[in-house]
RNA sequence: GCGAGAGUGGCGAAACUGGCAAACGCACUAGACUUAGGAUCUAGCCCGCUAACGCGGUUGGGGGUUCGAGUCCCCCCUCUCGCACCA
């Protein structure tokens, strides 16, 4: 081989990636060592990866290869989550089977995260639309249907037109779907729910201890929970002798209390406008507004007034019932005491409809005077004109007034959430089937266990229009009851596809067992994921759903844990020409072309050296070029070094050990304190924080030294410079695991760059003997000093007086304070 | 409006517990090697003044604590993200 012989990387990736693929190198049962559970978010397979999955999985790459030289045992999964919408438009659009659409997109992506060198345990590669993933999911749908966690409702739900289904809560953003941003319109629709509401308050503790969790993400699901403590009241009706309880937080305004209003959907608004003796009218606006979309229904405040009158239970004032379009009928009660004095909302209301506004609150400012009040006070205070409760601070009347209605058996504390039930059905074809029988005698009845699974029928004809088929094919829809016999039909729905991504972490654990979803064993020996890495946009979608279900299944005895991912990292987006890249803006890298151009270890090394992983990533072609260049700087240096024979031919020559510091020349101990400085920072910066920019930064640093060193003219200690060169290739090796790999084999004696341990750093090698010390005077540097490590302090005071800079700055004054930080600077202040 | 995060050179960024602001890289400038350079190597590169040694200023703005603040405390401005009639 030729000296000159520059980087090529297409062939040197190749090779290696060929060795790999031999040896089995992700494979979690190679290796020994304490276990860790390394996951990225599996990818839908649309045909192609993009940059953001290079980033995604090069972050979890580099982690999975540093654990391993750390002498962990890494579980590196990957796989498929592969049931969704896209996989019917392009059956719809081209005429393909999504089946085969999807299973010609893995092989594709599969190849493409391969030739990344992402080192995945392949062995356990799963693809959620395979009949032996969804069986599971079937079987755990069967199993929380029993314990009451699933159950089947007629509800207003989200209804996206381009998707032709429904959507989850968590799956509209700001009334448009989270997929295309299309709009999105209520629907009633008979729909099956998982209540995750029953898990609501253990969501919400548990995330206090999710330390290793971004509090950006925490405070998403907080909010996204909403948990609030109030009051529920009961007012009695004066026209139909009804109670009508409503929710409230703010008990302590109860006497401020002027009217009542209730959603247009409440069950009881429609006997009220008859009992109010104002039907027709009251009718015509439950009609009007019902008929709006949710958007349109937030455009001011309206009302009308059914003609009823409710009891105040606290001080039995009797105040009109309105129905309003601000109250919302899923959250609470769907009725609200209105208190116009101090609530924003009811004091728009009022002042439209000419309602009483009576305040109750006094703040710091003293008492509030209704007829000259702008705006309703919302904060807390003190109680006036409020009975035997006057004079109590808002947090004490609360308890006081919640305390009295109690004893009267007028209203009970209440927690409420904001988080809702899991609407799961969906009404398309490719996904997991619910394993549903609907009878004419025995209405839903469950696919026996022993019937599972419910395969989904493939090589079928798509509608054009986009509906899903399933409730077209008799073969699949006919069925006789499993109770009475009778002729019956399945359910046609298939499930929401976060249904699938809620459990295949548990599933890596052991996803070669057939006859169960898990083996007990070694999900405890793998439960939770240490270190999770994906992107932020799943922060109330996937990562919730995650939670509620390892809930669950805990609850079905398949697992211990609680709380499925006990660190998350979540990654920035991929930005080019300010925006994210994507399709629609068009301005997306191609991986495949990056690889080709430039090779996977530069596209690897961009991707992490540009910006710390959390935050969002700049693209820049420059940037790769720079990447680029530095390696093959790596690969000229490890060439050049390796090959000191003079024939020009290379052969494997350097020694990869610490040759110590005995009689070391001054510039080769100043080298190989370097190379341990460099392994003890890129060891910090990849295993305790994350930072893989400042990491290549370091090794970028001890390249350039040894450059440096090399450029010297005498040549003696030649083996403190092998020590760096190889130190090199090995703290490189995890972000450009091929380049450094085939190095290391052509100019390294021993073992491969794998497989010997990652080194730890000679502590003693860092400390220096003289040292530079900077002179402050009055904050200002006014010189530096090279002294002993241990000089003596009053000698270092003398020693630093005596600088010319610093004897000017003083003129002639003595200090009037000094300062001493040991081994860093002399601060003088005159 | 509520909540979270962020403001540092021409650009991406760094600064571990308060201790030399701008490491590392990109771009740029000059030089070397060269038939050539969009390869490589070397040097320079926050701003102002200066021929130079230096001096002064600088981490969105203002104030404070401290010998010392990008970092800690208070006030303000801007941007990004999330939620948004949730009673």
């Amino acid at each position: 081989m030729d000296l000159s012989e520059s980087y090529n990387a297409a062939e040197v990736e190749q090779r290696w990636q060929q060795i790999w693929a031999e040896r089995g190198g992700g494979n979690a049962d190679c290796d020994q060592g304490e276990p860790f559970y390394l996951l990225e978010m599996f990818p839908y397979p649309s045909g192609r990866i993009h940059m953001g999955h290079v980033r995604n999985y090069t972050i979890g790459d580099v982690y999975a290869r540093f654990l391993r030289a750390k002498g962990h045992r890494v579980l590196h999964p990957m796989g498929w989550d592969a049931f969704g919408l896209p996989a019917e438009t392009a059956a719809i659009q081209r005429g393909i089977d999504p089946a085969r659409w999807t299973r010609e997109n893995i092989s594709a992506m599969r190849q493409q995260l391969s030739r990344l060198g992402f080192s995945y345990d392949w062995s356990r590669e799963v693809a959620t639309c395979d009949p032996d993933y969804y069986r599971w999911e079937q079987l755990f749908f069967l199993q929380m249907l029993d314990r009451g966690l699933a159950y089947r409702k007629k509800a207003r739900v989200n209804w996206c037109d381009a998707c032709g289904t429904v959507l989850a809560n968590e799956q509209v953003e700001g009334e448009e779907c989270w997929r295309g941003h299309s709009p999105v319109r209520q629907k009633e629709l008979d729909q099956w729910f998982l209540r995750i509401t029953a898990y609501a308050d253990e969501l919400l503790e548990g995330l206090n201890g999710l330390d290793g969790w971004p509090e950006k993400v925490r405070t998403m699901q907080r909010n996204w929970i909403g948990r609030s403590e109030g009051v529920e009241i009961e007012f009695p009706i004066v026209e139909t002798g009804k109670s009508l309880p409503v929710f409230t937080t703010r008990a302590d305004t109860l006497f401020g209390c002027t009217f009542v209003s209730l959603a247009v959907e409440h069950p009881q608004a429609a006997e009220l406008a008859r009992a109010g003796g104002n039907e027709e009218e009251v009718c015509a606006f439950i009609d009007s507004i019902s008929r709006l979309e949710t958007a349109e229904r937030a455009q001011g405040k309206e009302g009308i007034f059914t003609g009823c009158h409710a009891i105040n239970p606290i001080n039995g004032r009797s105040v009109p019932v309105y129905l309003a379009n601000f109250v919302l009928m899923e959250y609470g009660t769907g009725a609200v005491m209105a208190v116009p004095a101090h609530d924003q909302r009811d004091f728009e209301f009022a002042a439209r409809y000419g309602i009483e506004v009576i305040p109750v609150i006094e703040g710091e400012d003293g008492c509030l005077d209704a007829s000259s009040m702008l705006e309703a006070f919302e904060e807390d205070g003190r109680l006036h004109d409020s009975g035997e409760f006057s004079g109590l601070s808002s947090a004490d009347g609360r308890k006081a007034i919640a305390k009295a209605l109690a004893e009267k058996g007028s209203g009970k504390e209440v927690v409420n959430y904001r988080l809702r039930d899991w609407g799961i059905s969906r009404q398309r074809y490719w996904g997991t089937p619910i394993p549903i029988i609907h009878c004419p005698n025995c209405d839903v009845v469950a696919v026996p266990e022993a019937d599972l699974p419910v395969v989904l029928p493939t090589g079928v004809e798509l509608l054009e229009g986009g509906g899903s088929p399933l409730p077209e094919l008799e073969d699949f829809v006919s069925i006789r009851c499993p109770q009475c016999g009778a002729q019956a039909r399945r359910d046609t729905d298939t499930m929401d596809t976060f249904v699938e991504s809620s459990w295949y972490f548990i599933r890596f654990a052991s996803a070669e067992r057939d006859g169960i979803p898990f083996d007990r064993d070694e999900v405890a020996r793998w439960m939770p994921v240490d270190q999770y890495i994906g992107g932020v946009e799943h922060a109330v979608l996937h990562l919730l759903y995650s939670r509620f279900f390892t809930r669950v299944l805990r609850d079905l005895g398949w697992l211990e844990v609680s709380e499925p991912f006990e660190r998350l990292l979540t990654q920035g987006m991929v930005i080019k020409d300010g925006a994210k890249m994507s399709k629609s803006k068009g301005n997306v890298v191609d991986p495949d072309e990056l690889v080709a151009a430039y090779g996977a270890d530069t596209a690897r090394l961009f991707s992490v050296f540009a910006a710390p992983p959390e935050k969002d990533l700049d693209w820049s072609d420059r940037g790769v070029e720079g990447a680029h260049r530095f390696l093959s700087r790596v690969w000229r240096l490890a060439l050049a070094v390796g090959a000191a024979d003079a024939g020009g031919v290379v052969r494997r020559s350097l020694a990869w050990a610490d040759p110590g510091c005995e009689g070391l020349s001054k510039p080769a101990a100043g080298l190989r304190s370097l190379v341990h400085d460099t392994i003890r920072r890129v060891g910090r910066d990849i295993g305790e924080r994350m930072r893989y920019n400042t990491a290549v930064a370091a090794i970028m640093e001890l390249v350039n030294g040894a450059y440096e060193y090399r450029q010297r003219d005498d040549s003696s200690d030649d083996a403190v410079l092998d020590f760096a060169v190889a130190m090199t290739l090995r703290l490189l090796f995890p972000f450009a695991p091929h380049m450094c790999s085939e190095l290391w084999s052509r100019v390294v004696v021993g073992p491969g760059v794998d497989e010997i341990p990652w080194p730890d750093y000679d502590a003693s090698a860092l400390v220096k003997e003289t040292i530079e010390m900077v002179v402050q005077v009055n904050g200002k540097v006014r010189g530096r000093i090279q002294v002993a490590a241990d000089i003596p302090e009053t000698e270092l005071l003398e020693l630093a007086a005596k600088q010319p800079r610093v004897a000017a700055a003083l003129a002639g004054r003595s200090p009037r304070k000094t300062v001493v930080v040991p081994g860093r600077l002399v601060s003088m202040v005159v």
